[in-house]
DNA sequence: AGTAATAATAGTAATTATTACTACTTATAT
DNA sequence: ATATAAGTAGTAATAATTACTATTATTACT
């Protein structure tokens, strides 16, 4: 993978952010350094970037979201607001336990609490 | 929610397996009894014995699969062969433990081990 | 420094999953 | 039986993502 400028400005937005950002926010954020940055670019570096295990993704809903945190951990998603909070739920310990409990070769324990954040009463 | 011959089909498919299909291979399975249903329709029963608590839809990526396994439930995702196996990893007593610890009004816990099935080696 | 090889890009088209729209059909309460 | 409105088929639209292609830029080698 050779250095390109649109890659470490891509990779400079997600680290730049606890709010797991979408594709076309990352996008959004992009144009401004720069404008004529295209939307497959973005695809194509977060994929990469990913490979590299230099960012992680996660799957809300039906769409994708990016995350600089590559440590284990959880996620609250609220329903109203649609923010996704990290949350440590387990220690690695238990991640370990879980993965070994059943016959089959656990890589990664992905859980979420869906809910109703503190910010809606 | 009145009675549709089309409804009833959609929901035995969906209660005659354990291979949380998607919308697509439901509908593949409709048309063998409903030769001219549409995917529109499948969408829109899918939705509403979803409503009604008939099914539960969980998210696989970025594509909803559907189950009729309404018990809290977790799942192991082979990243071999995409298959989705129901497993119950806690009781739910420690799910409720779970749902109290943040300060966050949680309705369900959603969780996956993603690894690699017995079938391949 | 100059050049060749090829990874990466912009721009666009295609694909996939899903939702919206609309004129027609069917279940069901009266 | 009939009216009413929920449901349907068929099609078009949308949203997220991937594929394609001619051009550009990084880097390894002279």
């Amino acid at each position: 993978m050779r250095y390109s400028h649109q890659r470490e400005a891509i990779q400079k937005i997600v680290y730049g952010t606890n709010a797991h950002p979408t594709a076309d926010w990352i996008f959004q954020k992009a144009k401004v350094i720069i404008p004529n940055i295209s939307m497959g670019t973005v695809y194509r570096n977060l994929k990469q970037l990913e490979h590299a295990e230099l960012i992680k993704s996660i799957y809300d809903g039906n769409i994708a979201r990016y995350d600089w945190n590559k440590e284990p951990h959880d996620h609250l998603k609220c329903k109203v607001c649609g923010d996704l909070i990290d949350v440590q739920l387990f220690d690695d310990a238990i991640r370990t336990k879980i993965k070994k409990q059943y016959k089959f070769e656990a890589d990664d324990v992905v859980m979420t609490i869906i809910g109703t954040c503190h910010k809606h009463k």
